[in-house]
DNA sequence: GAATATTTTAATGTATACATTAAATAGCTT
DNA sequence: AAGCTATTTAATGTATACATTAAAATATTC
C-alpha cells in the first residue's frame, strides 16, 4: 500500500519525554500538512507502525486523535485515509476560519491590551511588507501565518485556538499550492495593519468588519485560483 | 477512585455492529453530560474499562477521542479527568457558538431552500410555543436543542455540525443545571419565528443579525445565573 | 460460463502481558 | 525529626498474541 520510499521522520520534534502516540500525532500531522503523505492515500496501520518504528498500538491512538481533528478517515477495511481538500471543502473551512478570527480580532480589541503586547504581531507585518518587497513568498507567507495565529492568541480563547488550528491544517496544502499562483498580496499587508491599528485603539467593531473581509477576499481569490487550475482535490 | 455505585450503561444505543471503541465513547459521553460522571472527578482506565465491561485498550481509544471533542482531560498519573465548566468556559463556548450558528443562518438563508425543508424547524418552534404554554421546560429545551440542530444541519455545513455538537456537549450540564432557574423564556420563541421568517424569504443578513443577537442575549443570561447563583464549575 | 457458495486471507479490533515511570513509602543519615 | 535516598507500588504506555470479520480467491452448481 506504501512504495517503500524512505522518509525522513526525524522532524523538528524532541521526541525527549513524549509518548509514541504523541510523537506518531506530531509525526503523521508534519507528513499529510507537507503532502509528503499523499492526500487520497489510504494506509495500514502496521505500514504506519514500521514506519514510524513503533508498534500498532500508538499509531491505531494516533489515527484516531488525528480523525477527531479531520485531518483523516479511519475506514475499518480500507486502511487511514489522508483526507483531501476539494474548493467546497475550502469554501466551508474558510467560512468558518472567518468567524473564528473576526470573533478573535473583536475580543482582542476589548481587551486593553498594551503597547508591547502587539510587539509579535506587528513584527509580523514588518516581516510581511519585507518578504514582500524581495518578492519572497515562503517568507510572506510565514509572517502571514505568523500574524494569524498572533491574532488568535491575543483573544485569549484557548477554544478559539484549538479550532483554528484544526482547520488551519486541513486547508495548509491547498494553501502551500496558491502561494506561488496568486497576485502579489499587497492588500493583505494592508488589512493586518488596519486591524492592528483598531485593536490596539480598542475598536473592536472595526477589527471585526476590517478582519472578516480581509479573510472573505482571500477566500473568494483562493477558490477562484483552485477552480482555475482544476485543483479539485488537494 | 469510584463509589462503586452501580450504573446502568445499557444506555440507548444498539451496540449492533458497533465497535467496543464507539460505544465505550457513547456511553461515556452520555454519562458525561448527565452528570453521572461528575464534573471534576478522575478515573482510572481500569475502573472505565471494568464499568464497561471491556479491555482497557478501547476504553484508552475512547478517552483520547473523548479529550480532542473537549469533554475529558487524561493526565497520565491521575487518571482521566471529567472536565467542569466555568462561567469563563461558558462565555468563550457561547461565543463561538453565537459565530458557527449565525453562519449557518446566513447559509441557510443563502440555499433557497423549499418550504417543505422547513417542515421540522417550524414543528420545534410549535413544540417550543406548546411547551412554554403548559411550562413544560424540559420539553421547551429539547424543542430548543431541536431547532438549533437543524439550523446547523440547513446550513449544509458538516463541519459547523461537528464543532457545534462538540460545544454543546461541552455545555450541556450548565444549560440543564440553568433550565429551571431563569426567566419564562418567550423572547427565543419569537426569535426562532423571526430568523426562519428571514430564513425562508433568503434574508441571509437579516437571519445573521437576529439569530445573532438572540445567542449573545442567552449567553448573556446564562453567565449571570451561573454567578448569581454562585455555580463556578458545573 | 455466470452465479452462487465456500474457503482462505489479511486486516482490524480486543485482551493481555510486559515495560516504563511517577508517586508513595520506607529506610537512612545527620 | 527534617531532609535525603532507595525501594516499592500502581498506574500508564507499548508490544504482541489472539479473535473477529470483511474482502478476495477459489470451488461448486446449474
Amino acid at each position: 500500500m506504501n512504495d517503500g520510499k524512505h522518509i525522513d521522520i526525524s522532524a523538528h520534534h524532541s521526541n525527549k519525554n513524549m509518548s509514541n502516540t504523541q510523537h506518531a500525532v506530531n509525526v503523521l500531522r508534519e507528513l499529510i500538512i507537507d503532502n509528503r503523505l499523499a492526500s487520497g492515500s489510504n494506509h495500514l496501520e502496521s505500514e504506519l507502525a514500521k514506519m514510524l518504528g513503533m508498534s500498532r498500538t500508538p499509531v491505531r491512538e494516533a489515527t484516531l486523535i488525528l480523525e477527531a481533528q479531520g485531518l483523516v478517515e479511519v475506514k475499518p477495511r480500507h486502511g487511514i485515509k489522508i483526507l483531501s481538500i476539494s474548493p467546497e471543502d475550502m469554501d466551508e473551512i474558510y467560512n468558518i476560519l472567518t468567524e473564528l478570527e473576526s470573533l478573535a480580532a473583536e475580543l482582542a480589541a476589548q481587551k486593553g491590551y498594551t503597547d508591547n503586547e502587539f510587539l509579535v504581531a506587528e513584527g509580523a507585518i514588518q516581516q510581511m511588507d519585507e518578504a514582500l518587497a524581495r518578492e519572497d513568498r515562503e517568507a510572506w507567507a510565514r509572517a502571514d501565518e505568523l500574524f494569524h495565529s498572533e491574532l488568535i492568541r491575543l483573544s485569549g480563547s484557548e477554544r478559539i485556538g484549538n479550532i483554528f488550528r484544526m482547520f488551519v491544517d486541513q486547508v495548509s496544502r491547498a494553501r502551500k499550492l496558491t502561494l506561488n499562483l496568486r497576485p502579489t498580496p499587497t492588500q493583505s499587508n494592508e488589512d493586518h495593519r488596519t486591524v492592528l491599528q483598531a485593536i490596539r485603539k480598542g475598536d473592536a467593531k472595526t477589527a471585526r468588519k476590517i478582519h472578516r473581509q480581509h479573510r472573505l477576499q482571500a477566500k473568494k481569490m483562493l477558490i477562484a485560483l483552485l477552480e482555475q487550475y482544476g485543483f479539485h482535490n488537494v
